[in-house]
RNA sequence: UCCUGAGUAGCUCAGCUGGUUAGAGCAUCUGACUGUUAAUCAGAGGGUCGCUGGUUCGAGCCCAGCCUCAGGAGCCA
């Protein structure tokens, strides 16, 4: 097999006149001479040119949208408009035949929908490479950020007995046969039996565990899976996503705001760098899709534009109850147009109110700080005033919460206290609290919603489009 | 889970106040053309109108239940 040049590397030869050997998929197939191709190096294909005067018939009606080909041939400038170089094909080879009459995926326009229900095909298109060209940018760039810090990458569990984290519902994981669980006396599902000997369930959050690394390593990240068995249908959650959560230990709330928009900021300068063409291609693809709609409703800002924005200013930081006073006396509040009034300290923000104070007050990425304590996680360190918790969240626009964080509660009698109020049970999370009583130390950290990014760098509007095989109610295929 | 909307050809959609044989563009197939860029031109094939039941002389259209999808809300990342 001779050597073949990926696609990305053959656009971008400064040398023609050479023989290459490139290898694809057909994009299009147009009067029997040309043949858009693509093999995922990139967003853009190159043009082959075929000789159809002097090659088998039977062969050119093979050269079919979505067949995979090899194709040896010349290197040249390109004779036509619309592409610098092009292939003068010397031997056509067809790898896999696509049969055109069953093959689903057409050289037009399809909707977001038709392409989710062939989740295995839309790799092909332009928008889908983009976005999964964009995610892997992004994904490696968490790591360098943290890497660069001396950060220690920690694998927690995906497997848990604990149930304590209020972190939403949770997958059970058993092997036992449903239809003939075991039963103890009382007549419940007798759990001795199963195979960790206990109640497991796929976990919710690295966090707790992340804390224990960072209490000996001092900085870690979790990069991986979690499972919410919410019954949510949103176009912001998943039951399986991808979360990074750092912790970092000798912290406090003010380095954990600060390395989470270094974070932040990093990763999507990184994804401008290293994926131009993509974004470019996905800004002008967002461009497109405004321009269905009335003027009013359309952004500001091109998706490229909001990017780099993003990169240029500093996040507003601010508490939550100096958010609640720019909220009572904004103009939607007093015209009553808010579903939910904002009338009282001490309730949580809805959707309407984050989007209101990112949105039209500051218009750009946001940093709410010191919520009400009742509202939060029994983790997050008690502040002097005994009304609220040093908790962060980074709302940003179109996306609201991407990250949730704080300063952890160090303190051993305090962080008990907490847990006998909201009925968190102590027994079980001995080995947190062990990390209390030896050697505790004030720390911090916060969970970044991976997908949650992804949608923010892609413009895209759905979660689902952003992660290859989406998991939410009434729906795992694939 | 709640609210709103949708489900008609492979895809995107039209289908009036319930009335004869359900339409268009794209895709596919056949032919023409041959430096095209979602090629173009001519022709052809393609339908269990989401499912189940009901109302009616008659249902794609009206009613009920269910399924699925989308947008919004809640939960959160």
């Amino acid at each position: 097999m001779s050597q073949r040049i990926k696609i990305k590397a053959l656009l971008e030869s400064t040398t023609t006149d050479i023989d290459v050997t490139v290898k694809g998929w057909v994009r299009a197939f147009r009067q029997n001479r040309f043949i858009a191709l693509n093999d995922g190096s990139t967003n853009n294909n190159v043009q082959i040119v075929v000789d159809f005067e002097n090659t088998d018939p039977a062969l050119l009606k093979r050269i079919t949208v979505g067949a995979a080909i090899s194709i040896f041939g010349k290197l040249i400038a390109s004779q036509g408009k619309g592409q610098t170089v092009e292939v003068i094909a010397h031997t056509v080879e067809i790898l896999g035949d696509s049969d055109p009459e069953k093959y689903p995926i057409q050289p037009k326009k399809h909707s977001l929908e038709f392409l989710r229900e062939h989740a295995h095909l839309r790799f092909r298109t332009n928008t889908f490479g983009a976005i999964f060209r964009v995610r892997n940018s992004l994904a490696f760039a968490v790591h360098q950020f943290f890497q660069d810090k001396g950060f220690v990458y920690l694998h927690t569990p995906i497997i848990t007995a604990s149930d304590a984290e209020g972190a939403g519902e949770t997958f059970h994981v058993t092997n036992f046969d449903l239809a003939n669980t075991p039963r103890t006396d009382t007549g419940e599902v007798d759990y001795k039996q199963d195979f960790f000997g206990r109640a497991t369930n796929l976990t919710v959050s690295g966090q707790l565990e992340g804390e224990l690394g960072a209490m000996a390593l001092s900085d870690i990240y979790t990069f991986g899976p979690t499972f919410r068995a919410e019954n949510s249908n949103t176009t912001r959650h998943l039951a399986e996503f991808w979360m990074i959560e750092p912790e970092m230990a000798f912290a406090d709330i003010t380095d954990n705001m600060d390395t989470a928009e270094a974070l932040l900021k990093y990763v999507i300068a990184y994804a401008l760098d290293k994926n131009k063409d993509d974004i470019e291609f996905l800004t002008q693809r967002l461009l497109e899709e405004e321009k269905q709609k009335p003027q009013n409703e359309r952004s500001e800002m091109t998706l490229t534009e909001k990017l780099q924005f993003c990169l240029s200013n500093d996040f507003e930081r601010l508490t939550y109850t100096e958010a609640i006073e720019i909220l009572k006396e904004s103009t939607p509040n007093k015209k009553k147009k808010f579903q939910y009034p904002v009338e009282g300290w001490g309730t949580d923000l809805q959707s309407e109110h984050e989007r209101y104070l990112v949105e039209k007050h500051f218009k750009k990425p946001v940093i709410l700080t010191d919520y009400p304590r009742e509202i939060k996680s029994f983790y997050m360190r008690q502040n002097d005033d005994g009304k609220t918790v040093a908790a962060m969240d980074i709302l940003f626009p179109g996306i609201g919460e991407i990250v949730g964080g704080s300063q952890r509660e160090e303190r051993l009698d305090k962080l008990e206290t907490r847990m006998d109020e909201m009925s968190i049970p102590k027994d079980e999370l001995w080995w947190y609290l062990d990390t209390r009583r030896f050697g505790s130390c004030p720390h911090a950290g916060f969970g970044l919603g991976f997908e949650r990014l992804v949608l923010f760098v892609t413009g895209m509007g759905n979660i689902r489009d952003v992660i290859p095989f989406p998991r939410f109610p009434k729906n795992a295929e694939f």
